[in-house]
RNA sequence: GGGCCGGUCGUCUAGCCUGGUCAGGACGUCGCUCUCACACGGCGAAGGUCGAGAGUUCAAAUCUCUCCCGGCCCA
């Protein structure tokens, strides 16, 4: 047993360029292939956000998210879970529709269809494949060889299949209904993909009569174009100022128009005038006021996002240039008073950044509202990580206004599988479970079942990204397929995803596969943080502060990477990306990989008898493994990466290990004692990588199979905490002695191998050997050494 | 205007729920140091009005109230 065996690890740092090596042996391996359990328990299903191949580079923070999401699909096997983890992409949409007509200058529209949807094709295609790179590069454990696109046939028919369901449940419906439009994509959007923006505008105050006596009021608006589409003047009702003119009626400027005044408690008094038009439709409250007093809409902006005829000289303007235009037809005729520049928030379509126009416009519709109060119910029974994110759902769910808009009129997209009867209209619904494109294909009937027609069109209009995207759970469960395998893993264990898509991805995902299959998609909901830049501020590409992720991991590697995402923030909270700090990470690899190194250089006895100094640092292993089981419960890697952090760094490196290096080196020790010394080592090594394998997989496997065997460390448990008890506050006792004494040392400016003569305090008499040992403490110094001596 | 989260050394944070150790750690900085696992190391140091104010209390980063700032979301 004396004879050391040669050191298994040789160099004296990780050297990240391994990394591609242990990869291929996974590769090879295939280890973590899904075979569902019947017992449902064992099974832990996971449903990750498939990515949208948008461009490159890829977002570092969403790439650390990524990350983090394996590192929960490695710690549910290493807890003993059967894991699905499938990797998906999702390509429907319109973000490539807007990049293929950027990259070859082409419109949609006036592009043939067919050929429209093979250029998306090839560039989702190269896009993909960077992001596949670079999800294996990151050492993500899903399951690549079953990889879904949403945009495959068979994932299309499943959209199509779910939306023929819901239609034959009534739950679908038509109408016509002010919508946001955003001119540029040419298409309805949803309120959840529309943002925000401050951005300037002006504030036009014009001058209208008052009809009944010849008064002229000053009518407040920033959307002086849409003064054709004007119905209603409005003032607020506590507002001393327009008492008497409310009733009354105003003569628009320009058109000569009659509309009444009218008071409503939603006029701000403090804003212009206080005297506001309303107008179909210059913003949400202009919908609400123009149903509220079921005034009829004048359409002024076409589909084009140009002026319509009822404009009068302002037909086929852009909405821009007419509003520059009728601003300075105002002020030529004295109409405009004021024209102020002010800060405006304006709504804009989260895909082109364009403002949206609210046009009316015939949609298809699934309803929403009446499910507000089940899903808000349903809301409130999942399980969230961290639990404070919930309310972003809550909330959500609150402020649901319309039902939910689900057509778009687009190309690259899952087509809306509905025939029409050319005689009378009468909308048809093949049988689910094919995958249809009513623009081309032919009608898969003989004849109308109404009027015995046998001539249809077919629908042009898509679905919206999410109506694919928000039924990956199913999906992924099989719904349509084997059923055992859908029993078995429906619904999902976790859905993990950013904040940021709560509203979209979650809310959308649990209304869906509610009405579908009267259960909540997953019973737990992971919600990580963004990635913002150094300043805090959300990375974009459009704000030059997007960081590359690529030359990171290249230059730190792969698991330096995941070690900095999982330490850098703790669940669900935001995280900065700074390389200082990545580059900081990677300090603690290199400090496992030297223990790892320097441990490996002994033998690994079976048993031993421990000594004082070994029960303790189980004990403290003890809590280190019940605390960081705790955190990988929750899904949460920061509560391990930084314990184990700590542990090693500040308690087992700095203070076990040292006590111990005499007692293991051996000289003029006790074989017993020594072997409890290698034992100890080896025993708390083995737990710190298999605590560490779910975060930096590479390092720690590589370790593993050159000190502990040929076995990757993930397919190994995670340890179970012993039951080691040591009297309370040892440990700080330990390290409080240790520290009197370097600093005392240091105080005297001596070797820290000089020999001292202290007084080892009571507590810590049971460790009197090593730390004498340590420290070079003699029983009874003779002479104090000469200073020069 | 409303909601959620946060505001602790230059930076990231622990502690706050369950008031009471010189507010702990990490990164960075500075000084010393190559001690046979590690200089990507070791030791040490500097660095904090715990966002502001008021209150409760013998005692507050920790409890209460008000306000301010930042982020995100909603109107």
């Amino acid at each position: 047993m004396n004879a050391a065996p040669p050191n298994k690890l040789e160099s004296t740092s990780w050297n990240p360029l391994l990394e591609e090596e242990v990869r291929r042996i996974w590769g090879i391996e295939d280890n973590f292939k899904f075979r569902p359990n019947t017992d449902k328990k064992r099974n832990f299903v996971m449903d990750t956000p498939p990515p949208y191949p948008s461009g490159k580079p890829w977002h570092p923070g969403a790439l650390t998210q990524y990350a983090q999401i394996d590192m929960v699909a490695r710690s549910a096997r290493m807890r003993g879970y059967n894991v699905l983890y499938p990797v998906g992409i999702d390509r429907n949409g319109l973000p490539v529709e807007i990049a293929t007509e950027r990259k070859y200058r082409i419109q949609m529209r006036k592009t043939p269809r067919e050929e429209f949807i093979g250029l998306c094709k090839h560039a989702l295609d190269d896009i993909e494949q960077y992001m596949v790179d670079l999800m294996k590069k990151l050492g993500i454990s899903g399951d690549f060889k079953e990889k879904y696109r949403t945009d495959s046939e068979e994932y299309r028919t499943l959209t199509q299949w779910s939306f023929i369901e819901l239609w034959h449940k009534g739950l679908i419906h038509i109408a016509t209904r002010p919508n946001n439009y955003c001119t540029d994509c040419g298409t309805t959007i949803a309120d959840a993909e529309i943002e925000y923006e401050d951005l300037p505008a002006y504030l036009v105050t014009n001058k209208f009569t008052v009809k009944e006596t010849g008064q002229e009021i000053q009518v407040t608006t920033t959307r002086p174009e849409l003064l054709a589409a004007c119905q209603l003047v409005v003032v607020n009702p506590g507002d001393e100022r327009y008492k008497k003119i409310a009733g009354k009626t105003a003569v628009v400027p320009i058109y000569g128009k009659e509309v009444p005044i009218k008071t409503h408690k939603s006029v701000d008094m403090t804003f212009g005038t206080g005297v506001l038009m309303v107008c179909s439709y210059g913003d949400y409250n202009d919908v609400q006021l123009f149903r509220q007093f079921s005034l009829p809409e004048i359409q002024a902006i076409d589909m084009e996002g140009k002026m319509t005829a009822v404009t009068g000289k302002y037909l086929g303007m852009a909405v821009k240039d007419a509003r520059s235009q009728i601003i300075q037809d105002l002020q030529d005729a004295k109409i405009a008073v004021k024209v102020e520049q002010v800060q405006h928030r304006t709504p804009l379509c989260e895909r082109s950044h364009t403002p949206i126009e609210i046009v009316p416009m015939e949609e298809f519709y699934l309803k929403q509202l009446q499910f507000a109060p089940t899903l808000k119910k349903l809301a409130k029974q999942i399980e969230f990580h961290p639990e404070m994110h919930r309310q972003i759902l809550i909330d959500w769910i609150d402020s649901l206004t319309t039902d939910y808009p689900i057509s778009r009129r687009r190309y690259y997209a899952t087509e809306i599988p509905i025939w029409y009867c050319t005689k009378c209209g009468t909308p048809h619904l093949p049988k689910a479970g094919k995958y249809y494109r009513p623009w081309k294909d032919p009608a898969p009937f003989r004849k109308c079942s109404k009027c015995a027609n046998t001539k249809f069109i077919g629908e042009t209009r898509t679905f919206d990204t999410w109506m694919d995207s928000s039924i990956s759970a199913l999906y992924i469960t099989k719904i349509t397929g084997n059923q055992k395998f859908h029993r078995a893993t429906y619904p999902t264990t976790l859905r993990l995803q950013g904040k940021d898509i709560v509203r979209s991805w979650l809310y959308y995902s649990l209304l869906r596969c509610y009405l579908l299959t009267g259960k909540a998609p997953f019973k737990e909901a992971w919600v990580g943080g963004l990635g913002q830049d150094a300043q805090g501020r959300a990375m974009r590409k459009s704000m030059g502060n997007f960081m590359d992720p690529e030359p990171l991991l290249q230059k730190y590697g792969t698991d330096t990477f995941r070690f900095w995402g999982a330490a850098e923030a703790n669940l669900g909270y935001d995280f900065r990306l700074s390389e200082d700090r990545v580059a900081g990470a990677g300090k603690f690899l290199t400090k496992v990989w030297n223990t790892a190194r320097f441990i490996a250089s002994f033998p690994e006895p079976k048993s031993a008898k421990l000594m004082p100094a070994d029960v303790w640092i189980l004990a403290e292993l003890n809590q280190l493994i019940e605390d960081c089981l705790a955190g990988y419960e929750e899904g949460n890697g920061y509560v391990p990466a930084t314990k184990i952090r700590e542990f090693v760094w500040n308690v087992f490196a700095a203070h076990y290990i040292e006590m111990v290096k005499g007692r293991a080196y051996g000289d003029n020790v006790p074989n017993e004692e020594k072997e409890a010394a290698w034992f100890t080592l080896h025993r708390v090594m083995k737990c710190i990588l298999l605590l560490t394998a779910p975060i930096t997989p590479h390092m720690t496997d590589h370790i593993w199979r050159r000190v502990y065997g040929q076995r990757s460390i993930h397919l190994e448990r995670f340890p179970t905490a012993d039951k080691n008890k040591v009297a309370k506050g040892v440990g700080a006792a330990i390290i409080k002695f240790d520290e009197t004494i370097w600093k005392s040392k240091r105080d005297r400016g001596v070797s820290l191998r000089e020999p001292v003569e202290v007084k080892v305090p009571l507590k810590l008499k049971p460790y009197v050997a090593d730390l004498s040992r340590m420290h070079h403490i003699q029983k009874r110094q003779r002479v104090a050494p000469a200073a020069n001596a």
